[in-house]
Parts: structure tokens; C-alpha cells; sequence
DNA sequence: CGTTGGCACTCTGAGGTGAGGAGTGCTAAT
DNA sequence: ATTAGCACTCCTCACCTCAGAGTGCCAACG
């Protein structure tokens, strides 16, 4: 698994006792959502060192912009800056065991209707197993191979067109035609894009299209007329299903970290918003491995105080859409991030599976 | 518009100077969620009692059920018993004016690709315009007419069945088979069958299959087992996709009254569960009316300090599906009541409209 | 020079107190 | 039946105190 680093940051360097200390303070808070003295590190980090000595330390580190105190007598907390460092350098991750995994395939690997069901068992998957907030981002439609066409008469001047995506997708659109077609004249136009289409990207399709139609313009035989006034539609802005499904949002009630009112309800409100997120997650498409945002490196006001991990997911060599989390920064990180890996996986090689 | 009680109890009579002094403590505790004293009453209330006078009634209300005293110096607040009567014989419901039913027909009727896109439209308007939780119930299955059914070869083994119900939903099923069809057969089935059971009850005809299923058994010529086979799985459990849509969950976070977030967070996985809510609706579906249940009058633990209002809708004289709100028991009922009613009278219109 | 014990200092949070206010119930007078 | 008056209750809020936890700094130590 590749870890990477959304913000790379230059991280001074810590000697060994530095960076102990840190690691166990953050595991420390990470674990009790206690600040850290440090009396309970000269007692419990292994060092053997007396609490005064732990202070100048923590000191440094406070100054270093790692860590800070709440207030004057109560420890020290991790800044997002402290938690960059322990996940970049401090963090070792434990790997699932295999019988975790396969608990974890056999609830992915699920016979399902349609890609929005599959990314919601994914994404309740992912909350259920982390507590926190699972959210799986759909197939995003711009890298989606136009399998079939079908166009189905419903009344005199609709049709419904159906689209066979990827080998499993299947979206539906009503068509509001201007004269009324017949079945056979539909069945001729639905062959005609099926062999010239078949297999093309459907970004592509459309295009090819259009530029096809500015070129002939008006000397378009019957059979062309229908094809481009079924096509114009059926290939327009394509319908914007869900984008992305969340599942688990009311586990990050739980969490005292978010227990601001105001706050909880602008996240929510950013799960329903979406466009934020989806940008968020847009980024993450091509990082090739689990990424890890920090409170506010995300550059999403409302997502202070939490943290996102993510993983892209493919099918073949493609990648097809990003899933994660979303839960407060302090979270069991050592966990999540294999969780998230995993799924990742998982669901890759659960949609090869089911391309035939 | 016609409100029935779920649960009619009898209250005894009340001289009209109780009911006054009720129904402006009511109002008044919409109005500002603060208990209200005897005091502001005999102020406000527009009656000419003395405070004392005031509290002999108030006190008489309490004993009655109607009020209670969160503690001995702060004023009265109304009990559920209170709401209910309030509901029953006191309110004073504000039509909407013939503008602002207009805005609301207007963004209803909006061309949507399905069910589910317009019942999320639907109840992103009711939650907008009430600030509370609104909820539409998708059409049953059970009512659901077939209009047309189509198969369509995906691969060897696979095939996508599209069932086109009630005029404007559509639904896809991907099929596993036993065997492999060609394009011919499958055609010849899906005659068949449109044939046949056009415009039929989608439960009946999985039902008259199943019966002759039964009878005929072994000696099926080729057709009717094809037909069969493709009828078993498509209209076996009817898939069910989500039952209702939420929005706005968000707004319920505003209102101190459940700013619990214990509550809260079970109030939000009621909502995500289901099941219940589910149940609920249901008992509304035949009540002819806007319904309300107040507290826990619902019966459901979760919903306790929440008020649900709920109208069925329809197309024709066949009753769909339920829509209402949920939100705090303190809301304002009389143009919460109207907004539903009328929400569910033009969703009906809409419907209606789109059946061709 | 890094490390340590000691000490004064700061801040929080829990618990206690007391005044002010709001509202009640009761009673006796109207 | 209604009302004024009064004693009473209870909440809220501000204020205080005090113990506990943790710090920063300094001087001493190996």
C-alpha cells in the first residue's frame, strides 16, 4: 500500500526521542481524546526520561507547530501539522489479517442490480466496519463504454432510451420526440449506433456525433434524422444519478470531537451539498493509493476537525471512482487506512469479476 | 381539507373561556418554545382575567392533562394530550394563498426521469418551505400497473429485463438464465407476455404465472418456458429500491426542543432503519387526509418530542403513496397542515398529468 | 551540556452560595 | 366566581473557592 501525501510539507528533522515521544502522544490522544502531560509520558513512553525533561521536548514540539496546549495546564493536543507527521513518518499501519479480508469480500461480493446498490453495500461496509462516515463515489460517467442502445416506444411521442454501460450499468431516459416514431423505425437507428458505437467511449459518441450532424446538416437521410433526433437526447448531459453515496453519517455524532451542533449540521449539509466533496474526491481519483486529508488541508471549511481518507478503485487498469471516510482527525488511523486499502481492492476486483 | 385523528380519545367538554386561554398557550408556546405564565395570559390573552384567575384554569388544565409544569415556577407548556386537542378542536388552519400554491405547482411540475427523482424534488420542497424533515413515500409495488416488458440479451447468460410501469417509471432487472437466448426468443417472450398482461396488476401477474406454473409443469412448450423462465426472475421480489426519500434531516438539528443528541442520532437512524417510519406511513396510506401524530402517538420510541404530518396522494381515484413532515412537536401547525395538504393535492395533479 | 527536582504559577472544572426573578398555590376579601 | 395578596418553590446566573493537573523556569547535578 502507497501512502501519499496530498500537501507535501517540509518536516524538519526530529531525532529519535523527538519522534517517539510524538508517536506515542498522538497514539496516546488518538486513543483516550485526552491532552497528553507530560507526566503520563516520562511515565508510560519507555524512555525512562523525568517529566521535566519530556516538557522541554514538548515544548520544542509545540513550537515546531505539532502539537498545542488547550490551555495552560492541560497537556498537549496534536495540531493537523502533528498528525501530517505521525501518519507520514510515524505511523505503522497493521495489516488485516486474512480472515478480516475475506469477511470483507464476502460482503462486497454481492449479487447487485445496478452500480449505485453496489456503492451503497460498499459504503455502509465501510461505515459499519470503521464507525465513521463510508462514502463511495460513483463510476464517473466520462470514462463509461457504451455497451448498447435500446429504444423502447412508449406513447406516440415518447421513448425511452436505454443504455448499457461498462457490461453491468444500465441507465433508462425518457425521450420527448418531436413527431412519433414506430418500433421499427427506432429498432433501425438503436442497430445503426449499436455497430458504429458499440465499445466507444460515450463521451466520444456524443461528440462524434455532433460534429457528424454540423458537417451533413440538412441532406440527412430519413434513417440519420431519427439516429441524431433519438441520439441529441439520449447522449446529452447524462443523467447525474447520485454522485457519490454516504453511509453512516450519524456515527460522527458520537464523536464528543464534533459535538458542536452548528458544525455537525454544515457537514451534514456538505454530504447532501456534494459539490465540495465530489471536488475533494475528484483530486484523489489519480493518486494511485490510500490519501489522507487532515482537518482543514482539504481546503473545505466545513471538514475542520475531520479527516478523509481515500482510495481510488478500478477495474483493470481504469480507474473507475474513489471510496473513504470521512470521521473526526482523531481517529484510529493504524485501522482505517488498511480498511480503506482493502475495500479499495476488493471492490476492484469484484467489478473484474462481474465485466464476463 | 379534511384532518382525521389516528387515535380519537374523548376530552371532556370545556367552557370556552379554557379553550381560549388553551388555545393561546398553545400558540404562544409555538411562538416563542418558552413555558408561559399566568401572567402573560391574563396580559395578553385578550380576555380581562386576573393572573389568579388564570391559574385556577390553568391548574384545572393540568390536572386534565392538557399542560404540565416543567417545574414549579415556570409556567405551563402543553402536554401531547394538549397538542392533540389543540390539533382536534382548536386550530385554525391559514389556506395558502392562490400565489403560494402556485410556486409549489410550479416547482412539482418539473419533468423528472423517474419515481424516485420526483419524490426527492417533492420532498426537497416540502422540507424547504416547512424547515423541517420531509418525507415522500415512493408508489407501493403493489399498485403498480405493467405497461410494457422488454428483454434485452446482454451476454451469454445474462439478460436485462426493463419493466415499463404505470406510464412513466421504469424499472431494469439484470437477469442470470439457465440457458443462453437469442434476441428472437427473447422478442417472442416478451410479446408474449405484453400480450397477455398489458395493463395488468404487477403483483396478479406474478401470481397468475406462478398459478399456471403450478398447473401446467412439465409439458410447457419452448415459448412458455422461456416466458418462464425471464417472468420468475423479473418479477419475483420486485426490487426494492428505496421505499421513501428524506430531506432536509438537517433542519431538525435547529430546534432546541430535540437538540438532544442522543435523540437526535436515533431520530436520524429511524430515518436510515426505515422499517419503522415504514410502518407508520402505511396506516396513513387509507386515511383519506392529513394526518397527524403527535409525540408518541406514533407509537414509535424514537419519534418521542416529534410531531408527523402526513397526507396520502394519488392518481385518479387510486391512492400512490403518503408524503408529510417530520419536526419538532412545537411547530406551527397551521401552515405546516396547509403545505402538506396542498403538496400532496399537486403532486396528485402532476401525476395525473403525466399518465398520457 | 543535557537532565532533573523543585517550585511558583495558571487554568479548568466541580461544587457551593446567594440574590433576583418568575411563577405557583392558597387564602381571604370582594 | 373572581381577585389581590402573600408565602413559597424553584430556576438561573453570577460569583466564589478549591483541588487537581500541568506548565515554565531555574538552579543543581552528573
Amino acid at each position: 500500500m502507497q501512502i501519499s501525501d496530498p500537501t507535501p510539507a517540509g518536516h524538519p528533522a526530529l531525532n529519535e526521542r523527538t519522534q517517539h515521544l510524538l508517536k506515542f502522544l498522538v497514539e496516546r490522544y488518538i486513543r483516550d481524546g485526552q491532552p497528553v502531560g507530560s507526566r503520563t509520558l516520562s511515565r508510560d513512553a519507555g524512555l525512562d526520561l523525568s517529566s521535566a525533561t519530556v516538557r522541554n521536548v514538548m515544548a520544542d514540539l509545540e513550537e515546531l507547530g505539532y502539537l498545542r496546549a488547550p490551555h495552560t495546564s492541560a497537556g498537549r493536543v496534536p495540531t493537523a501539522r502533528g498528525y501530517r507527521f505521525f501518519i507520514d513518518t510515524l505511523l505503522r499501519v497493521k495489516p488485516l489479517d486474512s480472515r478480516e479480508i475475506e469477511v470483507l469480500r464476502r460482503r462486497i461480493d454481492q449479487p447487485t442490480q445496478s452500480g449505485t446498490e453496489l456503492a451503497r453495500s460498499v459504503s455502509d461496509l465501510l461505515s459499519g466496519v470503521t464507525r465513521l462516515a463510508g462514502i463511495v463515489m460513483l463510476p464517473r460517467r466520462q470514462t463509461m463504454t457504451l455497451r448498447q442502445v435500446e429504444f423502447l416506444p412508449l406513447s406516440e411521442r415518447r421513448v425511452l432510451a436505454i443504455l448499457v454501460l461498462n457490461g453491468q450499468e444500465v441507465q433508462n431516459r425518457i425521450i420527448q420526440t418531436r413527431r412519433p416514431y414506430d418500433a421499427a423505425e427506432l429498432q433501425r437507428a438503436a442497430n445503426y449506433l449499436n455497430a458504429q458505437f458499440g465499445g466507444r467511449d460515450i463521451q466520444q459518441v456524443r461528440k462524434t456525433l455532433l460534429d457528424e450532424l454540423r458537417e451533413t446538416r440538412d441532406h440527412l437521410d430519413r434513417l440519420m434524422q431519427t439516429v441524431m433526433e433519438m441520439a441529441e437526447q439520449t447522449f446529452e448531459t447524462t443523467p447525474e444519478s447520485d454522485d457519490y453515496v454516504v453511509a453512516g453519517q450519524t456515527h460522527l455524532m458520537q464523536y464528543a470531537d464534533l459535538s458542536d451542533l452548528d458544525k455537525l449540521q454544515q457537514l451534514f449539509e456538505a454530504f447532501n451539498q456534494k459539490s465540495d466533496l465530489l471536488h475533494l474526491f475528484d483530486q484523489c481519483l489519480h493518486a494511485g493509493g490510500v490519501q489522507i486529508f487532515v482537518g482543514e488541508e482539504s481546503g473545505c471549511g466545513v471538514l475542520e476537525g475531520c479527516s478523509v481518507v481515500t482510495a481510488p478503485y478500478g477495474s483493470g487498469d481504469q480507474v473507475l471512482g474513489v471510496l473513504g471516510i470521512i470521521g473526526p482527525t482523531r481517529m484510529a488511523y493504524d485501522r482505517v487506512i488498511p480498511v480503506v486499502d482493502v475495500t479499495a481492492r476488493l471492490l476492484a476486483e469484484v467489478l473484474d469479476g462481474q465485466r464476463d
